[in-house]
Order: structure tokens, then sequence, then C-alpha cells
DNA sequence: CCGTATCCAACTGGATACTG
DNA sequence: CAGTATCCAGTTGGATACGG
């Protein structure tokens, strides 16, 4: 006879205090499938530090696309986190910025990064120390 | 002839106050890269709740595969942000929990979580809009 | 129970060329 | 300058079956 012990495990841990949402996973993925591509995170940070046009993010983002730069860019706006003011000039001209809400999310992502500068050292080493136990 | 001010364009902002990094994207894509998975946060979030079995992070996080969740484990203790303790009685019994620096990432996610869940309604009503307006 | 291995569908994103 | 359209390679991840 096996162990037919399922779901009578006692855990360990008595409470849920990290998690402000009761015991579902509530939103998180909306967040993250919106920041989870390759580019949006960059677009916003780069927003964040003014009105950009088109041609000037495409430089300040080195790698992006033109066709990657459109559909960030647009989703953004989808989103209500980006506003797009178009000049009907000629060449075109394109403004792109930070919605009020589209500003708080890029202070969001600025902790992130401020995390990730704080422990990428830390991290590659336990890759390294990972790496070198699991031939 | 057309213009050719590339680069000439006098800018609207004057200053970078948003981002803590000169004017480079520093590492942001790190975090990212490891954030911008389908199941990643989500595993992060539940073992923030405490100590986990394999199992129990199955049944946790509803849909995600056998496949997944071990890869998705296995990538979080390589970068040393989650520790594994496995028990070799049998049936076989493995414990996942966070290291100090994977529940200081975990508090980063949780405050992305709150953003997502105060705005989603606000995010929705930008969508609605967006789509209305664009047949 | 805790994985690993294989196969395969779907999506992401790069290169390129073309329009207003 | 600011896009749009098409094609295509690479990756992600689900289903399934099997092993310790």
């Amino acid at each position: 006879m096996s162990v037919t012990n399922t779901a009578v495990i006692p855990q360990v841990n008595g409470s849920a205090p990290a998690g402000p949402c009761g015991d579902d996973d509530c939103g998180i993925r909306d967040v993250l499938d919106r920041l989870g591509d390759r580019w949006t995170v960059l677009v916003l940070v780069e927003l964040a530090k003014g009105t950009r046009r088109f041609r000037e993010l495409e430089r300040a983002i080195p790698g992006i696309s033109q066709r990657m730069l459109t559909l960030t860019t647009k989703r953004l706006c989808r989103d209500g986190l980006v506003e797009r003011t178009l000049y009907p000039t000629v060449p075109p001209q394109t403004d792109y910025r930070l919605t009020d809400m589209g500003r708080s999310l890029a202070g969001m992502v600025s902790a992130l990064a401020d995390w990730s500068r704080e422990h990428k050292d830390a991290v590659a080493a336990a890759r390294t120390r990972w790496d070198q136990q699991h031939p």
C-alpha cells in the first residue's frame, strides 16, 4: 500500500503574509503580460525621461525595429499609458508622452531596475555556482 | 531639398529626472527577462506565502504544466532566488522556498500586483475607448 | 510524488520593402 | 519622418509519455 496522503500534508507555513490578495492570483498576469515583451519596458523608461518623437525613441533604444516600436507604442496608447500627438506637418511629426497612469507604472518599473542593479552580481554568482555544479 | 535636421531638434524636456541611471538602459532587461515569461511571477508570488512542495505549487497555479513548473523553478534556483530541499523519502518530496534575495524581488512584484489591481479598470476603459475609435 | 524527454502548435519579433 | 505589410526564423510553452 502506498501513501495516499493527497492534500493531508500539514503545511510548514501557517499564514499568507505577503500576498495582499486572499489566495488567488488576482490580476498579476495583466501587468506582466504588458511588461513581459522585449521592448515595452525600455520604451516606458525612455518616455519617463520626457516627451519623445518616433525617431528619437528608435535611436534611444538600440536594436529595436521600426515594426516593434510601432507595435509597442500602439499597445501602450491602447492601454492608456501613453499619449500620442500627431502634428500634420511635412515631414510628419509624432510626439509620445506618458499619461499620469503611465508615469506611475514607470515608477514601479524603475524600482525593479534599481533592484536589478543591486542584485545583478549576486545573481550572476548564483548562476556560475549552479552551472558548475550541474554538468 | 528635404529637411536634414537629424538630431538638431530642440527637445521639449530638459532633464532626466526619472531614470536613476544616466542615459543608458542599464540592466533593466536582466530583471524583465527573468520575469517576462508566463509563470515565473506566479511561482514567486506563491512562494512568497511560504514553503511549497512541487505538487502544491502545481495546484496553486492553475494551468501550469509539469514541464513549465520544472523549468521555472529550476531557473529560479539557478538565479539564487529559490532554494530546493530534496527529502530522499519514498515517495520523494521536494520543498521550494524563497531565498532572502528572492523574497526581496517578490516584494517588488507585489508592488506591481498592487498597481495592477488599482489601475485595471482604467486600463480596461482605455482599451474599450481605443477599440471603438479604431475600426 | 517528482521530475525528464519528445513532439508540435502558436506566438514573438527581425529583415525587408513599400506608402503618405 | 512615421508608419504599414509581408515573409520567415527562433523561441515559448502545452500535451503526452515515460523514468526514478
